[in-house]
DNA sequence: TTTATAAATGCAACAATGTTGCAAAAATAT
DNA sequence: ATATTTTTGCAACATTGTTGCATTTATAAA
């Protein structure tokens, strides 16, 4: 893993911080899941929740990460698994949001739509969240 | 629309008090459209956010207003229209959220859902958040 | 390898929002 | 009119988002 995280480093042209390092490689181990500021803090050896912050919107901006919108009201991220570029996300499908444990993760396959919006209305992007019980906590 | 509110209350028995009616009221005037509670701050002439913050809890909990979850990271309420229970709100209409102007309007239809989630995940809701410009920032 | 430069960090500071406890006030039931 | 039950308003606290600025650090240049 550090291994990678230092390659997308580099790949991004971001420098290598021991935040970033460690961020991004909390990112890679997480796979689908997606985390919160408070998941990658207590996660996290030292801790400043502002630089943490501004290397989560750095992250978003370059595209290695998204937000993984689930309607809980707490923030997260997950890794680009497509490939993202600034402003121009393509994380294109939907999310799963388990209310028993709170865990959110990224499904696989594209949103399909077929919803009508009214006249002048322009859509730009969508977002699809599914609820529910996760597989651990279904058991 | 001061009637309906009032039957409304009535209907849900509800205590009949100041802040019920106004924030019922601006619930009715605003249709479609989903209220912040900063957004009804400004509108009501008392305001202690504290009691608005429970009447919107006592509102959602009753079924008369739910949640239009529109990934801003603003909590916004609109009304039901249709028939909502306690903790068995039937709000399954997809949600447009104007990122110009930040509102949030309820779509007609219901949401379709051909999403293939994993074995043993059981979904109990879906939110559907179409994000781009509404018609009157599309001109 | 040292030094210069550009960028990232850490801290203070502030705002917004969510949330509970509790005494006082108000709405309804008796 | 009074008793009972709810609601309100305030204090208080937590979490999260966000910016400015001086200091530190990473990288580019010499
Ligand atoms: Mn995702
Ligand atoms: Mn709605
Ligand atoms: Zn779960
Ligand atoms: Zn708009």
């Amino acid at each position: 893993m550090q291994e990678k995280a230092l390659e997308l480093l580099k790949l991004y042209r971001l420098r290598n911080t021991a935040m970033r390092r460690q961020v991004l490689e909390l990112f890679l181990k997480a796979g689908h899941k997606a985390l919160s500021s408070s998941n990658l803090e207590s996660a996290l050896e030292k801790t400043d929740r502002i630089t943490l912050y501004r290397t989560l919107k750095t992250f978003e901006r370059n595209g290695i990460i998204h937000q993984a919108i689930d309607g809980s009201g707490v923030t997260k991220y997950a890794l680009c698994h497509g490939q993202c570029s600034e402003h121009d996300h393509m994380d294109d499908h939907p999310h799963f949001h388990c209310k028993d444990c709170g865990k959110t993760i990224c499904l696989e396959g594209k949103i399909q739509n077929n919803v009508k919006v009214p006249k002048g209305f322009i859509v730009q992007q969508k977002h699809f969240i599914l609820e529910g019980t996760c597989s651990d906590c279904s058991n």
